[in-house]
DNA sequence: GTCCGTTCATACCGTTTGGTCTGTTTCAGA
DNA sequence: TCTGAAACAGACCAAACGGTATGAACGGAC
């Protein structure tokens, strides 16, 4: 594939996911999307070969940047601390200045989107929402069982009870950010289980 | 309007909440909904002078179904216990059985759906979602103003804090439940989130 | 320059969409 | 029993929909 056609393709994924995240996946047509990048429909069908492809594509395309960039806020707090539960604060934080960002219009979690129109995608692409959610949560899971594994939790919990609470708090956060219009809200949630965790882990230096 | 008007009314609504749960609301045709209530297209535009209409109507009446059952909930607990942080566990008990009800399919939150949506739907939709949501929220608050002011938190908390909180969990339960198709993971959400209340308000009645 | 595949444009197609119109049935009240 | 409004049915419509067919520009390889 050329640069132009790459270009292109780019173009038609940006375009789509914003109109998506305002107008559903269903409400959105192809046509929509034409207008939103200039191209023409002759373009759009040579790249991809019908609506649901592009529905695949999407989330795929969406994915892949979006665990990326979670891979790298963790990899930064893993170089920046060596206990466990300084490092998911401070992923954490990261995480919450991402989301506090006054940037592109009305956020929101595709994935949830797709969770929540789910019956016009093919299987596979449920299939995939459910596997990057897995990814995602299982990252949690990990970190958090190294915190376990150092230090008793006050009251009894597994990763990943708390690894599936905090994709939760974002996601809902997401929602109700979303029905308020207020921009903070979920990174607020985000803090408010940091305090959680504050009390299930006390003493917040590590002992090692 | 007739006895008869108003059964085939609800039937409409009902069906169309089960139809937009699945495919979104702009997924959903209006043919759709005849095929599934097995009515006319001429009796559907009796009732509902448009399809945004019909969205209008679908939201309030739900809210109004929904928040009478919240309402419920909270009178029965009250009636129940004095200490508010005792009504507020057993409301959250209640509603965690309400949850995991291994009933009508896939369930999820209409709210969080029309939010998705939102572009599609007139102003005073959307407001009146964010006003249930308030609505709901300030339930909330009331009931954990009346914890605080009673007990010292461990921790600075607010009400709002607190309620926002406990919604957010629900909804994002909500979509992880969907997505993974696991029944009993947000009422889990719940349970999780009573575990940072007993950790926030200590020497109050565990209900394990 | 010529070739060939990629990229894009446009006219067009069949179907589905939300919505209208006309007419029929139902049924409570006078 | 008659009447009029409410409730319903179904044919019909224009617009929008996803998708196709055809062919013109473009750009690198030879």
């Amino acid at each position: 594939m050329s640069a132009k056609g790459e270009q292109s393709r780019e173009k038609i994924l940006t375009a789509t996911k914003g109109l998506v995240m305002r107008k559903g996946f269903a409400g959105t047509s192809v046509d929509d999307i034409l207008k939103a990048t200039g191209l023409s429909k002759g373009s759009f069908f040579h790249h991809f070969k019908s609506k649901g492809d592009l529905a695949n594509q999407l989330i795929r395309w969406h994915s892949a940047q979006d665990l990326k960039m979670f891979r790298t806020f963790m990899a930064q707090a893993e170089a920046a601390h060596d206990d466990p539960m300084d490092q998911l604060l401070q992923f954490l934080t990261a995480f919450e200045t991402y989301l506090s960002d006054p940037d592109s219009p009305p956020r929101g979690c595709l994935y949830a989107l797709y969770t929540y129109e789910d019956d016009h995608f093919e299987h596979d692409v449920k299939g995939h929402v459910a596997e990057v959610l897995q990814t995602w949560t299982a990252m949690y899971i990990r970190k958090f069982q190294e915190v376990i594994d150092r230090r008793q939790p006050v009251r009894p919990v597994t990763a990943k009870q708390l690894s599936e609470m905090f994709v939760s708090v974002i996601e809902g956060g997401l929602i109700l950010q979303r029905a308020y219009g207020s921009p903070g809200l979920t990174a607020r949630q985000s803090e408010q289980f940091r305090e959680y965790l504050n009390l299930l882990f006390p003493d917040g230096r590590a002992v090692t």
